[in-house]
Formats: structure tokens, sequence, C-alpha cells
DNA sequence: AATTAGCACTCCATACGCCGGAGTGCCACA
DNA sequence: TGTGGCACTCCGGCGTATGGAGTGCTAATT
């Protein structure tokens, strides 16, 4: 038999024992997938095989007398070379169908229901990164007096986003003052990218230091402070459905793993890096076991997809779930949701 | 021995039973009771005073041949009547310092932030409900446009709570409109509750059908849609430190429990309605096990308090744990931090 | 040379029985 | 009325037995 044909027979056998393991969730032995329909070989020679393949580090047993699973790095193989591309049935395409009454809604609701139903399809946990930061473009600003040293600035992005902190004022203003600080700033700065808008408000401020409009440098200053980004990362992340993860049977038997996976779950910290990794990548983002970079979800995959709004990418989409898990399904699902939320961003639409 | 002496003992003894149940985690038994310092009664006379308390309701055993622990009801009386009040540590006291950078800081901010030092300071999950519905006055109100179809509202209460919501618009109008018409709904209606607010924009769109400035009309009926309830009920609530429930023993054994508790704690709409019970009541409000009325929760109990801002309760804050804590101390907490934050909600600080 | 049958061996999971310990309830006695 | 004593219950940990699933290796078969 030659090299190939026993190639091509090796990555068969591979295939069939993580789709196995993917559906059940136990070993798989020898005897399991000779009785499997494409596989006509007997226990002792897939036995071999078996053998073969944990060798190169494809798959691993957990104790000597048991079947094997799937590692990382067999995980990996799968999706990159065997995994067949699952297409999503039409109640699949149906449910992301967004917002009936979405005409009228605002980004982050489209953006948490998208979610949600991505986490109910899948069974996982459901992801989502709010535009933010560099992806948000200025629109409007305005500004409300809120007592005498405090002044309230709301920024709305184009993305239809709106921010707003607290800025401490020396100086008082009336609200018309402000009123017309907000125009001028309107006026001047629509579109931008906000860190441009805080470059060039730097750069008028260092510019024109003397003999100005005191209105004008007093709207430079409030300006610059309301753009400044609080030093605290936004909490710009949306997680939906994490119960379904943790009622995985794959964790229910580790109540340690668990306690550490929930509390990464809260902070929250951690996911966001995660998907901003996947921002990164025009391509749709999987992470395998350790491949993300946290001990406490080694045990966990990620897929995520960036979205976009008129062709910029805003944030990014996915999943979080145990490593077995149906990647294909997983995969087609994810791009589809962001595909669909893209479409709903970009379109007359909105 | 007299029957007032003897109710006396009878007290103690239950208190110390909860004490030490509260303490250890394990059904105490009376050999236990019998060397506790207080208490210079014999094994025997403690077995039949337990019975009586058994009896009457206050306590339970898991077993036959166990140790008693409370009931619900006993717990009840314990929090009623037998419960020492716990004086805070002056470095309790010092922790909920709020906001030392906080005085820029926004409503959400510093809820947020004493909600999660109550979580920490009590080792349960930290719950607040912001200012929503009746609880909000209005301030200010400002019309974006975002496409020729969709405007989006920013409205903002006294208290500091910033909403949006998108609108759809039949009849277009340039930006320069939509200020103007901010500016007329700002001047007339600050202060005023917004369920007011809404009354008074419907009697006057009644009361002047026609003749009226077409501006002026436009102006009224984009800001009904502005104050409509949106249907879904605001996601007024924060969580913090959720994980610190599911790690307590009373739970670790439970896996069942466990995960219906992770999905009440998801869901959260549970949550928003116990917090809105503790806002009908001035008086701190605890609910032990299976008070409060959700079935999920019969092992949880719930301490919370309203807070203030000039007078005027906003919403209330407190923590959910398990049955088996500490409630002098979280009491004392819960109600220092009720009072920090109406403080600093209400004195010039802000 | 590749495949297969057979066999010894390993390890897990479950069940079973066997205590020891903690605690109760009740009775009789001080 | 309080206390000591005693029989009894139940939990939980521990060791042992056992069946089942699966492997690795060797020898036979194709």
């Amino acid at each position: 038999m030659d090299a190939l044909e026993l190639a091509r027979r090796n990555r068969e056998i591979l295939r069939a024992i993580i789709n196995i393991f993917v559906d059940t969730g136990e070993p798989v032995g020898s005897r399991t997938l000779s009785k499997h329909a494409d596989i006509a070989l007997s226990p002792a020679t897939i036995r071999n095989i078996m053998s073969d393949l944990a060798d190169a580090g494809f798959l691993t047993k957990p104790h000597v007398s048991s079947g094997r699973l799937p590692t990382d790095l067999g995980y990996r193989v799968f999706v990159d070379d065997l995994m067949d591309s699952h297409t999503l049935t039409s109640e699949e395409q149906e449910s992301m169908r967004l917002g009936a009454s979405a005409q009228a809604a605002q980004i982050e609701q489209v953006l948490a229901q998208a979610t949600r139903i991505l986490s109910e399809l899948t069974n996982t946990a459901g992801l989502v990164l709010l535009p933010a930061g560099e992806q948000l473009h200025f629109k409007h600003i305005n500004f409300v007096k809120m007592s005498e040293e405090k002044t309230l600035a709301v920024i709305v992005s184009m993305s239809g986003v709106v921010q707003n902190r607290v800025i401490p004022t020396e100086t008082p203003m009336s609200q018309d003052e402000l009123n017309r600080i907000s125009n001028m700033l309107n006026e001047e700065f629509s579109g931008l990218a906000l860190r441009e808008v805080r470059e060039k408000i730097v750069q008028k401020m260092a510019h024109a230091r003397e003999g100005l409009d005191t209105l004008y440098r007093q709207a430079l200053e409030l300006s610059k402070e309301a753009l400044t980004e609080s030093e605290e990362a936004q909490e710009s992340i949306f997680v939906e459905g994490a119960s379904r993860v943790f009622s995985q049977p794959d964790f229910a038997t580790n109540a340690e793993k668990l306690q550490s996976l929930y509390r990464t779950f809260e902070e929250r910290e951690k996911l966001v890096r995660l998907l901003d990794k996947c921002l990164g990548s025009e391509d749709i983002t999987i992470l395998i076991g350790s491949e993300n970079d946290f001990e406490e979800m080694k045990d966990c995959s990620v897929v995520a997809q960036r979205y976009y709004m008129d062709d910029r990418p805003l944030g990014s989409i996915g999943i979080i779930g145990p490593k077995r898990m149906r990647y294909d399904r997983a995969v087609s699902l994810v791009e589809w949701t962001a595909d669909s939320v893209s479409k709903f961003l970009s379109s007359g639409e909105r």
C-alpha cells in the first residue's frame, strides 16, 4: 500500500475519532471505530494506526487502558484540514434575522441580540466586543451642566455608540455657553476618529496659546477632557449564556476548574483580550485549548470573527465553549452571525 | 425555674447554635454546645431543649442521628430578636470611602465601586439597582440626527443617569431643528419626573391638536417617543462578585443547585424583582431562604437597603449570599454602604 | 508485507461489606 | 427538674471483589 493511501487512511481515522468523541464525550476505542460504517478495518489494525497518531501527537488517552481522544494539536489539524464545512439549515439562518422590531434599535441592542442567538444555537457562551477606542468616529458631542463644578459630556459616535463622562470644571459656564461650544465642535470635527479629534484639539491648544476667544479656549479644554480615554479600560464586552458553558458535562465533574472559569468570565478582562486579538485578523479566528494564552481557559476554545460597518471593522463577535465542540457548526454560525450583523449595520436599513 | 428564665435559656441556646453553625457549617450537636463557654448545662439537658426548639420549628436535622441546624424560621427569629448588632471596624468603614478620584465620577461608577467593595467585605455577591423609571427626573434631552430615518435621543436625568434610544422619524428634520427642539424641552420640563413629563406631553398633544407651530408639534411627537419606556425592562442592575457565592462550601457539593443558581444570576430579572421589593421599604430588607419567592434561590438570603439622593430614594443596594451568613455583619455593612452612597450622592461633593 | 485473531494485562467504575464516630432519644436515677 | 447511661441510627471512609472496556504484543493468516 502506497504512502499516500496510508496517510489518507490515517487522516480518515483521526477525523472519525474526533467526530465520535465530539459527539459522545467518551474516549474512543478501536472496537467502536471498527463498527463505524466508513471504516472497514479490524480493531487490531486500527489500534496500530491509533498508536501512530498518538506518537505523532494528535491523540492521547486519559489512562493506559482507555480509548483515545484528540489533543489540542489533533483538533488543530482537524479544524485546518479534516473538517467538512457545515451548511446552515434555513431555520438557523432564519433565527439570525436581526431585529424585526430593530428598525429603531441601537447598536448595543443589535449586538446583544445577535450574541444571545449565537449562544443559543451553539449552546456555548456568546461574546461580543463593542466598538471602542480606535473604532469610534466622532458624530456629536453635547455638554450638560450638572452643577457648578461638574459638567457631563455625552459623545455620540457615527456607529451610534453613546459614551458619557463627568468633567470637573473650574470656571463655571452656563448651559447656553455649553451649547454653543458643542455646536462649534460638532461642525468642526464630524466624522474623524476620536483619537484624531483629540490630537487636533491638542494641536490647536498648543498653536493658539493666547489672544484667542475665551469661549473657544474653554471649548477646547473641555472637549480635551471629554475625549480623554478613561483609565479603566471600558467594560466594552457583552457575554451571553455563560451558564451554558458551565453546564457542559466536560466541566460538571471538576468543581475546581469550574470555579476559576467562572471567575474568568466575571472579570471579563481576559475575554476582552481574546476578542481584541480576533480584531487583528481578517479571517475567522479559532483558538483551541491552550492556544489562547490563559491557563484557566485551557479547556476552552474560542471562535470569533470581526464585524463591520461600511467595510470598517468595528469589533468582533464569537463564542467560547468547551474544546469538545462542533467546530464546523461553530465556524458557520459565527461567520453567519458576523455577516448578518455587518449587513445590518452597513445597509440602508440603518 | 420560672417560664421567663426558661424562655431566656432556650433563646440563648438557639442563638449559640446559629452562631456556631454559621461559623463552622456543620450541624451542631449537644456535646459541642455544652462545651461552649456561656452554657453550663449537660448534653442531655441541651438535647431536651434542642428537641423543643425543633418542635417549635426553629431547628431541623439533616438526618436522624445528626446535630441540629437552623430552619428559615430559626434564622428569622435570630435576625429579629437574638442577633447582636455588629459594629464595623474602622478599616471596614475606611474601605468604603468612595471615590478618592471620584470627584468626577458618574453615578454608575460610584454604585459599581460601592457594590464591588461590599461584595469583597461580605464575601457574597453585591447587587445594586440603578435608578430607573419612577426614580428618574428630567434634566436634559438632546437629539442627534443619525440618518434621514433615525434620530438618537439622549436623556440625562438629574441623578446623572444617561439613557438613549433610537427613534424612527418619518419627517426628516435638520440637526438645527433638533437642537431647537431640545432647547424648548429643556426649558419647559426641567426637574419633573420622567413620567410627569410624558403625561404633560400627551396632554399638550391632545389639547392643541391643530393650528400649532409644526416644529412644536414635532417636538412633542419626538419627545413622547423618546420618553416611552422601552418594553424590555431596562437591564438596570449591577452584580459584582457572583463567583463568591458559588464558591461557598454550602453550594460546592450540589452541582444541580449550582446550575440553576448560575442561570438565575445570569438572567438578572429575578434579582431586579428582589431589589425592587426592597425599594418599597424604608428599613433594611432581609429575606431569608424561601422568604424570597424564587424556588432556585431558596438557599440564599438577601440583605438590601435603599439609597438616596437628597432624601429621594433612587434605588437599592445589597448582597445575596448563602443562608448561612453573618447576618449581623451583613446588615451593618449594607447599611453603612447605602449610607455612604447616599451621602456621596447628596452632599455638596456632587 | 499487511492484516487479523488471540491473549495477557491494565485500569476504571461500581458494588459490597465493614467498622468507627458522632449524635440522638429515652429511661431511670439523683 | 436536671443528669448519667445506654441502645440505636446513620453517615462516611476504607478495603476488597468483580466485570467491563480497552490496549499492546505476538503469532498466525492472507
